[in-house]
DNA sequence: CTCAAAATGAGTTGCGTACCTCAAAACGCC
DNA sequence: GGCGTTTTGAGGTACGCAACTCATTTTGAG
């Protein structure tokens, strides 16, 4: 009653005898090296096929010697979601010694496309990999598609850029989430009908766009007994988002859901408080951090959609290291999912 | 602005030269072989600590040569969240041939404790790892404890022994689950007060009575309004599950919620169907399968607490290989989340 | 056919470790 | 001091591949 799920192992030399030439003639195809006839290269390529060749990875990182160097390109304010990130990454010190793994943090202000694109482009040579945090904008996609030309492997991490030639993206579906959010505030509102608020940071920010898209699609359809109000900007900043909440909440005394697009969630909940509403009104918001989680605890928050910064940090060097490496990608492992966070579920 | 988080490597020939001994003498203290001096012994391993000394781990791995061999023992029966992991594991496949990595599935009648400890006692001395579904009973808990002794890394999936001396546990706290699954219940009922059903497996089983007694400590705490009925087993069968289910829907026409905390998903449904109030009755259950997706979708089942099978596969192999290696765990990224899943955040 | 250019073979070296042998040195004991 | 034992050093080989050199063969153009 046991079955192996793993085949055994080849050399180059097998591969070399297989096809018929020598070891060096292999070594130039695997490394795209010239001089060799278009026939031969088929012939070597044609045995690595038939026989699932698979290099060993630990004798050709030995072999190689050199230790990769990654980039992460961050905003530079004080956000506590890339913080954790930041930190997790520390975290895996240990974990990126042992692979002989250098990371470097770059802080920048992503949201000025020429300030992030010369970021990328001081990068270009002496990185084997980076992950951004990028901003869809056209100077953005052409840096990100500079460094892919120059062999660099490009992850974009958060937030993605669909249109440039990154290789992989590390993040949630926006649109998803907000769905997730909208049917979680219409849920646990109960059969209560009445008025529900959005504070968003800008609904010019992709992802914030993308998830107010999905949070309305999902009202609109299945809770008909509640009605969506104008979206709130607060910038993801905590004074603005309170002052804009706390003018609504005056305004209209039937609100009973709230959603939280993106930061300012400390702003939001003071409003909250204040208006005495902390109960009444269900609440979610994004992201599980020291201020959510306490949110959550004390009732004030009903859930948080999270996309778990730990996780995406490891994918995504994980993804460049596959890259960078030739291996394959487990796509399934890779993929961020979307959290929902309640108190009782709190990580 | 950029700063490097992982310092620099070195060789055993650097830290046999910082102890003042030869590499034959540090090879002998990192492998602990006999003949070296306990007081040299400590001159070198203080050298190894002092600098931090990682060693390559591609090198090794290409010195020791051998590949290792891991074997999964799982239940036997038509479980699907464990032909899950099994599909799981075969989607790695690649990632495992890279690793030069064998795993071995062993299917075993792992109710019956003498049955389940003789499949481990057989794995002595031709595996390095070993991940099993354990019952915690014990003889199994000598077998287990019998495989550590002679070398194996032992890691419990799912289901813990927490008394025996395994390495890790991969999986999730079922307590918590229990207590997420009340929330949900009594959350998504609303204010409605009424009754609420449980059907379970069995409360024999270890992670079973633990999540009912979560969900009821849950239960009682906050929602008052609620009731739970007396616990129903449906031995995890179809049949039996829904038998008992439709006789006490008949019996009480005020049940609001219900919460199945085992499989036999398909009798639960087909019992709340048949009476009609599929709509009616918030329904909570464990795993996102096929089936419970389905019903997901249709409305039928309002959510899922899931602990992401190719999550706990990919973690369980991780962990092995990091402890056969020598390498640190991820506790973090090991660490097996409890999932809330609903229509609009299914994976 | 000739000759240069292209393609290929044969070989070396080194990566850092594991594992082994054998000789030399240091040690403890009487 | 002499002995046997323990401890240590020195060195080799192997692992599978990358990256290189240089000699040899093959090829195609004239």
């Amino acid at each position: 009653m046991a079955e192996t799920l793993t085949p055994t192992a080849l050399t180059l030399k097998d591969i070399a005898r297989e096809a018929g030439v020598s070891l060096a003639t292999v070594d130039r195809v695997l490394h795209n090296r010239p001089g060799v006839r278009p026939d031969t290269v088929r012939r070597v390529q044609a045995a690595i096929e038939r026989n699932a060749f698979q290099p060993h990875v630990a004798a050709a990182e030995l072999a190689r010697g050199r230790s990769r160097r990654f980039a992460f390109v961050m905003p530079s304010g004080p956000n506590p979601f890339m913080q954790q990130i930041e930190a997790y990454l520390g975290e895996m010190s240990a974990w990126l010694a042992v692979r002989r793994l250098n990371v470097e943090m770059v802080a920048t202000d992503v949201f000025d496309p020429s300030v992030l694109a010369a970021s990328l482009e001081a990068l270009s040579g002496d990185c084997d990999g980076v992950a951004v945090v990028a901003l869809d904008h056209p100077s953005v996609r052409a840096a990100i598609n500079d460094l892919v030309d120059a062999g660099t492997k490009v992850v974009t991490l958060v937030s993605d850029v669909p249109s440039s030639r990154r290789h992989h993206y590390v993040g949630i579906d926006n649109i998803a989430a907000g769905r997730t959010a909208g049917a979680l505030v219409g849920r646990l509102a109960g059969r209560k009908s009445g008025k529900v608020a959005i504070v968003a940071g800008s609904q010019g920010l992709r992802d914030h766009a993308e998830r107010i898209f999905g949070f309305n699609q999902v009202m609109a359809s299945e809770f008909p007994g509640l009605s969506v109000l104008p979206v709130l900007e607060g910038r993801d900043e905590d004074d603005r988002s309170e002052q804009v909440l706390a003018r609504l909440l005056a305004k209209h005394a039937d609100i009973v859901g709230l959603y939280n697009v993106g930061a300012g969630t400390q702003g939001v909940a003071k409003a909250l408080s204040d208006a005495g509403r902390d109960k009444q009104v269900v609440f979610v918001g994004h992201d599980v951090t020291v201020l959510t989680r306490r949110l959550l605890l004390q009732g004030v928050m009903d859930a948080a959609i999270s996309q778990n910064p730990g996780h995406e940090a490891r994918a995504a060097v994980r993804v460049l290291l596959a890259l960078a490496r030739g291996e394959p990608i487990l796509r399934e492992q890779e993929k961020i999912r979307i959290d929902i966070v309640m108190r009782d579920n709190l990580p």
